[in-house]
DNA sequence: ACTCTATTTAGCTTTTATTCTAATTAGATA
DNA sequence: TATCTAATTAGAATAAAAGCTAAATAGAGT
């Protein structure tokens, strides 16, 4: 089922953030990095603690190694958490497409 | 918003389980330490993280302090989180009521 | 093969979490 | 008020997480 080290994986700021920009798509690590404050190799860590939790994956090219979000796994999280609070959550199924 | 903390406090499985527990309806600490093996002094101080984090609340009944799960921000901790992934979740909403 | 760039691993220090026992508090009831 | 029970706080020990610098690895491109 679950691989409960997610639920640390996403207790650390930081790494809720890497997640939340791998929303839009994969980036490599050097992106990643570009916005905190941290050394690369605290950073590479934390990349690490994200792929034991299997939340990402990587995949080289080229000289750079791109992160994906596993989107699987995120439905996981969430449906363990609505489990786990006994809920079930609104969907926004009936939202507008925002057209600029 | 929602107090980061929340990560936190559902990073631990014995808190997480309480938290299951009270979904059912309040429980006093005493009945929810029943399940643990862990000293009462050390579950307190689960409850209190739990409680920090907003996720419980007590009312004491006579001798009892009773726990009670906060809905409100257990739903904001799941709203937080499928906009971590970018995701929406299925509602189970034709979903038949189980009679046995 | 050498070198450059991107990223990770090693080894270490500091900080934060988790647990314990012993002591304390808060209220209930004799 | 004395005492009982339920629960928390204090203080200390251990474990786990997070950070750093320096060194190593893995491919790419000369």
């Amino acid at each position: 089922m679950l691989n409960r080290d997610v639920y640390k994986a996403i207790a650390h700021p930081i790494r809720r953030d890497i997640l939340k920009q791998l929303r839009e798509g994969p980036k490599s690590a050097g992106d990643l990095a570009i916005d905190y404050e941290i050394s690369k190799p605290s950073l590479s860590s934390h990349f690490s603690v994200l792929k034991e939790a299997d939340l990402v994956f990587t995949r080289r090219n080229g000289n750079h190694i791109f992160y994906h979000l596993n989107l699987t796994v995120a439905n996981e999280v969430l449906a363990a958490l609505m489990d786990l609070f006994g809920l079930q959550q609104e969907t926004d199924h009936e939202v507008e497409p925002s057209h600029i």
